[in-house]
DNA sequence: GACCTGCTGCGGGATG
């Protein structure tokens, strides 16, 4: 017979009492967090990876709510994790307190990964503790019998909440838990999350407005120091052409690694990843399989092996994407290496944060420049770590898409009265604010399908009853809607396939359509040559010979934060008053000098602009540290704003640090820039950013992953999905019909508020200006590229040249400028704009 | 010796 303790009891069977009988103390933060949950408290449990939340979290629920287990019913304890390859170690870690503080429950884990076999068994008999994703939850939400089902929840644990926050899977969360507490009030909801910025926004969406004020935050101490350090280049050039891929940086990878017994190499490029596993293989062909490599793209059978290799040390090396920024603990891990910019502080903490897991060794992460000036920016985010700034991951805002999915999954989960979900949805954080008629909107589009659709059954979705219940008429569109859950719009991908069968992993199929059969690319690690590409598939076989192309991915884009951005601004200020601290300035030293010498240090007070004039046109250089996004905005604003004055045309490059406009006549930048740079009001900005971008272009791409969230496109099949060029053409005959016969439609609003917010970030843009208004225009006549031009010269130069051509011109123009820098001040101002020929000057 | 740039994440359910 099994007794269960009473719900507080501290005696036998209290979460105390399991860690002593371990021999383990318990933790200050594991004890709050048992108290509070103890205390009925909602709460978040802000700490980094490791074991000890875990227990602080489970212990507690498990402590509080254990009972004796029922025949029947359903799950009592949810535990909602981002990653299904988390899932089942979640469970391992979970099931040992569970057996002892309540016997005779059962653990679940239920994702897309869960075989037929075990989800019937878990229908016959629900297991008290489920382990699930957010995607699967929803499955359950809208299930008919849902209301039975999760009316026994007794409490919600989110895991990795940050990681979900700042997406349309976190709205997809914070609706399901309003779900959840309609059905079940009383139901305890405890986050754990990442250290934020904005830890209360991060409460407030986990908890709702309401319960956030009053809920717990605990925090776990930083268990070990991190230390942030530099592998400098044996040289450090002061003409870098904006390269990426560390070429220069492979011997000193090398040696580091044959220091350390596991390490992980941190790259933020697919094909930077697999161009890096070729480097090292070339430097050291002795540790083939003992390296290896890990990124999206690759097949998910090869991931689990590395993963597994890794877990066991039987990998040296790994090199990796974000794939691995998350993921079962990988103890052995000695060290991490990031080449490139980290890109954010959080970005580079998480990663720190993958290393010395076991208790007591100390984190570290070593950066890998791949440029001469990421050396300030690691210097830069040293800086940020040790003071703990960290980027903010705002919450989305009423993404009517998601609403929409969510009305249709409710719909099924047993139907809905429109009042009632109406206030239930008002409770979340996401649409506290949603306005009546935006609500009616979203009713009248599933039930109707809006303006333009209502001649199509498919569209009318949901319909009352005749107690006023709203349902889902059909079994057909009940299916229909189970499979296309969710808010993850993946790019189309190819297989990758040997002759054989054998499966390597996937490509994009804008990627695999520029590739003729017998063409060679570089891919999992070997070079492939392309046989045929059939329906979704690309076969091929090993190649030798050829020069390989490596597959480029679309992927997503990264910019530089503010929060880095502006740590790296403060170093160059202090480098602008003569300050190099630590090995990274130092060793910069040159480049920046000469940046000053020729030009001016950019500092948080002073707006550097540079004009040089050549047989091109007329340059104009700004570097306002915004990020590439807001660059990329900004350009094309100023451009379109010059041109507004006078029919003129440019060229524009942006990078993180600055942008260039080049402009075949002359451009009296010095009289018109100020003017140009006044920042409008906010609605003026966007106006005439609209006017500035492609926009409608933009927001249509947009529009298809609304669409698709929203359920108007015919999902395919889990196993057999629908190619996305068939996706993005339905997807566009909706964009058209809804401009032309339903234009007010929300959906249409919202790709281009999207685009606006988060492709051109115009909170950010808005920001920009004004800073840059209150900075000092310090508007310098350069006669040839600074170090900060440079990398924007060739960025612009390669949409033109070969990459050939470009090699070749570069070279003469680096060794033009070297002798320049090298030449007294005084010679290199009297050269001017004469434009030398090398080999007369060298003679 | 060479500069080729952009991550990750999920996914039916009923019946035999």
């Amino acid at each position: 017979m099994t007794r269960a303790p009473r719900p507080g009891t501290r005696a036998l069977g209290s979460a105390e009492a399991w860690m002593r009988a371990r021999g383990w103390v318990p933790l200050d933060f594991q004890r709050q967090t048992w108290a509070a949950i103890g205390a009925g408290h909602h709460g978040l449990l802000h700490a980094t990876t490791g074991a000890g939340k875990t227990y602080a979290v489970w212990l507690g629920l498990l402590q509080r709510h254990a009972a004796p287990p029922a025949a029947t019913g359903g799950p009592r304890l949810l535990w909602i994790t981002p990653l299904r390859a988390l899932a089942g170690d979640t469970a391992a870690a979970l099931q040992a307190p569970m057996a002892a503080l309540a016997p005779g429950w059962r653990l679940g884990v239920r994702t897309g990964d869960t075989p037929d076999a075990e989800r019937t068994a878990q229908q016959r008999r629900w297991p008290e503790a489920l382990v699930t994703t957010p995607e699967s939850l929803s499955l359950l939400i809208a299930r008919a019998d849902a209301p039975a089902l999760l009316a026994q929840v007794a409490a919600v644990v989110v895991d990795e909440w940050h990681e979900l926050l700042a997406s349309k899977r976190g709205v997809q969360v914070q609706l399901a838990l309003a779900r959840l507490r309609g059905w079940q009030p009383a139901v305890q909801v405890w986050g754990m999350s990442a250290t934020l910025a904005n830890p209360d926004e991060a409460a407030a969406a986990l908890l709702g407005p309401t319960a956030a004020a009053s809920a717990a935050h605990v925090r776990a101490p930083q268990a070990k120091p991190i230390t942030v350090d530099t592998l400098l280049p044996a040289q450090v050039q002061r003409f870098a052409w904006a390269g990426h891929l560390g070429a220069a940086m492979v011997p000193a990878v090398v040696a580091a690694l044959e220091g350390c017994r596991s390490a992980l190499l941190f790259t933020n490029t697919r094909s930077q990843t697999e161009w890096w596993y070729q480097a090292l293989l070339d430097a050291r062909p002795d540790w083939a399989g003992q390296i290896a490599l890990h990124h999206g793209s690759l097949d998910p059978q090869v991931r689990r092996w590395v993963e597994h290799g890794l877990k066991t040390g039987a990998l040296r090396a790994v090199v990796c994407t974000s794939s691995l920024d998350l993921g079962v603990d990988f103890a052995p891990v000695e060290r991490v290496l990031q080449i490139g910019s980290p890109k954010g502080v959080a970005r580079l903490l998480q990663r720190a944060g993958r290393s010395g897991h076991a208790p007591g060794q100390p984190s570290r992460v070593t950066l890998v420049p791949t440029h001469a000036l990421e050396l300030v920016e690691a210097a830069a985010a040293r800086d940020a770590v040790q003071a703990g700034r960290i980027e903010p991951r705002p919450a989305l805002r009423a993404p009517l898409d998601v609403l929409v999915q969510h009305l249709v999954t409710v719909a099924l989960g047993g139907g809905f009265r429109p009042e009632a979900l109406l206030a239930e949805v008002r409770t979340t954080h996401a649409y506290a604010d949603l306005s009546d008629q935006d609500w009616r909107w979203c009713l009248d589009f599933v039930r109707h399908g809006g303006a333009s659709l209502h001649a199509y059954p498919e569209y009318r979705r949901v319909q009352p009853d005749a107690s006023g219940v709203w349902r889902v008429p059909d079994a057909r569109l009940a299916r229909r809607h189970r499979l296309n859950i969710g808010t993850i719009v993946a790019d189309a991908q190819l297989e990758v396939r040997y002759l054989n069968g054998a499966r390597l992993g996937t490509v994009e199929e804008g990627f695999a359509a520029r590739l003729r059969p017998g063409e060679c690319f570089v891919f999992a690690g070997r070079t492939l040559e392309l046989v045929r590409l059939h329906e979704l598939t690309a076969w091929v076989r090993d190649a030798r010979g050829q020069p390989p192309r490596v597959p480029r991915w679309q992927g997503g884009r990264m910019p530089l934060s503010t929060t880095l951005a502006d740590a790296v601004v403060a170093r160059l200020e202090a480098a602008a008053h003569g300050v190099f601290d630590g090995p990274e300035m130092a060793a910069v030293q040159p480049l920046l000098a000469l940046q000053g010498r020729w030009s001016r240090l950019p500092t948080r007070q002073h707006l550097v602009a540079e004009v040089l004039h050549d047989r091109e046109g007329c340059h104009l250089f700004v570097y306002p540290f915004a990020g590439r996004d807001v660059h990329a905005g900004l350009a094309a604003w100023l451009a379109w704003r010059a041109a507004q004055a006078q029919p003129r045309t440019f060229s524009l490059a942006v990078n993180d640090y600055g942008l260039e406009l080049l402009c075949a006549q002359p451009v009296d930048w010095a009289a018109a820039l100020p003017r140009w740079l006044q920042p409008p009001d906010r609605a003026t900005l966007q106006a005439e950013l609209l006017a500035s971008l492609h926009a409608a272009e933009l927001a249509k791409r947009r529009f298809r992953e609304i669409a698709r969230v929203a359920g108007l496109l015919e999902p395919g099949h889990p196993g057999q999905r629908r190619p996305a060029r068939q996706l993005q053409a339905s997807a566009a005959l909706f964009w058209a019909v809804f401009c032309r016969h339903d234009p007010d439609n929300r959906l249409l609003h919202q790709a281009q508020a999207e685009v606006l917010m988060q492709e051109l970030d115009l909170d950010r843009l808005h920001d920009a200006l004004q800073r840059m208004a209150r900075q000092t225009l310090c508007l310098q006549t350069i006669a040839r590229p600074t170090p900060l031009a440079l990398p924007l010269w060739v960025e612009r130069q390669r949409e033109r040249l070969s990459s050939e051509t470009l090699a070749a011109r570069l070279q003469r123009l680096v060794a033009q400028l070297e002798r320049a820098a090298d030449a007294p001040a005084r010679a290199a101002r009297g050269r001017g704009r004469r434009r030398a020929n090398p080999t007369q000057e060298a003679a």
